[in-house]
RNA sequence: GCCCUCGUAGCUCAGUGGAUAGAGCACCGGCCUCCGGAGCCGGGUGCGCAGGUUCGAGUCCUGCCGGGGGCGCCA
């Protein structure tokens, strides 16, 4: 049983022999910031002083007595502090039991708990047009939801990602155009892609004088290009998914015909209307236009149902930039007309990544190519820039101070520690020094505070998955894996592990600890789609 | 005009009701007889503004100011 868990029974108990009744939530145990409010504190008291009829200071003051009354494993102190907080200060004990949990558990089974319960859910990210090169922010986005795939997976989700492919459309003509007026040596049209790569293919295109071949030609060659890319970041999906292949099934149209018999669809104006505000939209929504065309709603209507009632998902995360915000509420409402309860579509909205100076405009052939940042950068550093802060956020990226900086990048740092240990391991070899099994391993010689901090960072870890899942948050993983890093470089320049000074006993010790945190940066690393290098 | 979102250190960002608000970068000082100095240690300025709720607010509510996004028979 973990130390939280004995913890958060013992009180609930001693609560109930001072007659207080404690709801379940009520009892909560967090890792105080300041190292002087011991190992685990509650604010239970706080919560609970009303229905205890106490000041809190005095709750707190009961409660602190009866628990030291009783035993609970590890606790060595316990105080009350500030307005009725409980501290607990635990023996080091409790650590070096969380050193073999690590070790037992290993790289798969440590900090991989099962939320998920096998649920299965698709992550649909990037999805960018294949109208033009991928861009820095469609990294960021590359970035992100395949690490979140990573951190859902490891919590128990059984997770699909994929990739929307717009290659039907207007975009599609307006790449057309744009190709055919360039190989007839003319300048691009009003609305057309203006980039270089458009005249790169309209030498390479010998197809007819047809906008829709000229487009589908264009588009599969940058598709070619948008994967090759996403390959140098690491970055797979499991299913490309051409929208062209949906209209081209005849599935738009049984969507809106089985809209049409549900009774959610009107006519107007020569228009087919889908009745959104019954579902939560502010307006009506047009699925076929006058001119008998479907919208791009109507397409992405068939596209989710097909996720959820004919591939039959549980759950859809779409991971959207933030310009896409004015289609959610028209989404959801399409989804719960289909009959799909609307909570197991989540749309995620990244905000959009602006460069200093000027605004990215893929029309213009104004933006940062992902290659290059990719080439500057290489795929580790590329990736965990992307990871750093939370895509909630939007973010201003200065690209000429990210190459600057390229030798500063965080991720170095983390790479570091783990090359660090490899290197540990790689002299600990050469002089015959070999581990003998942790059970048999004094881990009660592990008291030194830099010891300690990397035990300490390791308990954090399953609660940082949780989070990172249940958040779908990586930049939290990102956090934890700094932090560990940094414990680990201060424990490794104030603990030699092997040398003149250090008993064998303490070397067995260490070299555990060491293997426990080559664990959690593994993990960690993994987790966010970043190599774990055994040298530099 | 209406809706969403963000405003924390010089810069990039953490901190989603707890105790004295943190990290990286940049800047200034220290630290290599032993496992890799891409490292370690020290140095400081800040929650946009004004109310409210609470034992307690960077965090929740209201208003204002400022940035971004959205309100198509475009995709």
């Amino acid at each position: 049983m973990s130390a939280e868990t004995t913890l958060a029974r013992a009180i609930t108990e001693q609560l109930a022999r001072l007659g207080v009744d404690a709801p379940a939530d009520a009892v909560q145990l967090s890792r105080p910031q300041r190292p002087e409010h011991g190992d685990w504190s509650t604010n239970v008291a706080l919560i609970l002083y009303k229905q205890a009829e106490r000041r809190p200071r005095d709750l707190a003051e009961e409660l602190a007595g009866a628990l030291r009354d009783s035993t609970i494993e590890h606790v060595e102190a316990i105080e009350v502090a500030g307005p009725g907080f409980i501290n607990f200060k635990l023996s080091p004990r409790w650590l070096h039991d969380i050193l073999r949990e690590v070790v037992a558990g290993g790289e798969t089974g440590y900090a991989s708990p099962d939320l998920g319960r096998g649920e299965r859910v698709q992550i649909e990210f990037v999805s960018a047009n294949p109208t033009g090169p991928l861009h820095v922010g469609n990294g960021w986005f590359a970035s992100y939801g395949d690490a979140l795939g990573r951190i859902m997976s490891r919590a128990g989700w059984k997770v699909q990602r994929e990739y929307y492919v717009n290659d039907t459309g207007g975009q599609i003509r307006a790449l057309g155009e744009s190709i055919l007026a360039r190989r007839r040596g003319e300048s691009v049209p009003e609305g057309g892609y203006q980039g270089a790569y458009v005249a790169e293919l309209a030498e390479q295109y010998d197809g007819p004088e047809e906008v829709v071949a000229a487009g589908r030609f264009a588009a599969d060659r940058i598709l070619d290009n948008i994967k090759e890319t996403l390959e140098q970041i690491h970055v797979r999906f499991d299913e490309w998914y051409s929208q062209a292949s949906i209209e081209e099934s005849g599935q738009v149209a049984d969507t809106i015909a089985f809209l049409r018999r549900q009774g959610h669809v009107y006519e107007e104006d020569g228009a087919v209307w889908l009745r959104s505000t019954a579902f939560g939209d502010t307006r009506d929504r047009v699925l076929v236009k006058s001119n008998g065309d479907a919208t791009y709603l109507a397409g992405d209507l068939a596209y989710h149902r097909d996720k959820f009632l004919v591939r039959g998902f549980d759950r859809v995360i779409n991971v959207w930039g933030a310009d896409h915000h004015g289609q959610v509420a028209s989404i959801k409402a399409g989804v719960e007309a289909l009959g799909v309860e609307p909570g197991r579509l989540e749309v995620r909205l990244g905000q959009l990544i602006s460069l200093v100076g000027h605004r990215m405009s893929k029309r213009a052939g104004i933006y940062v190519p992902l290659s290059d940042l990719i080439q500057i950068l290489g795929a580790d550093a590329a990736r965990l820039v992307t990871l750093l802060a939370s895509i909630d956020q939007a973010t201003t990226l200065d690209l000429d101070r990210l190459t600057a900086e390229s030798a500063e990048n965080p991720v170095y740092y983390v790479q570091y520690a783990h090359a660090r240990i490899a290197s540990i391991d790689r002299v600990a070899a050469e002089r015959g020094i070999a581990r003998v099994p942790i059970e048999a391993t004094d881990l009660s010689l592990l008291t030194h505070p830099r010891e300690l901090d990397v035990l300490r960072s390791l308990v954090e870890l399953p609660r940082v998955v949780t989070d990172a899942a249940l958040e779908r948050a990586p930049y939290k993983v990102t956090n934890w894996v700094r932090s560990l890093a940094a414990a680990f470089h201060g424990f490794y320049h104030d603990c030699y592990v092997m040398g003149e000074d250090v008993p064998p006993e303490l070397t067995q010790a260490r070299l555990w600890l060491v293997e426990a945190a080559r664990i959690g940066l593994a993990i960690g690393l993994g987790l966010l789609g970043v190599d774990a290098p055994e040298q530099m």
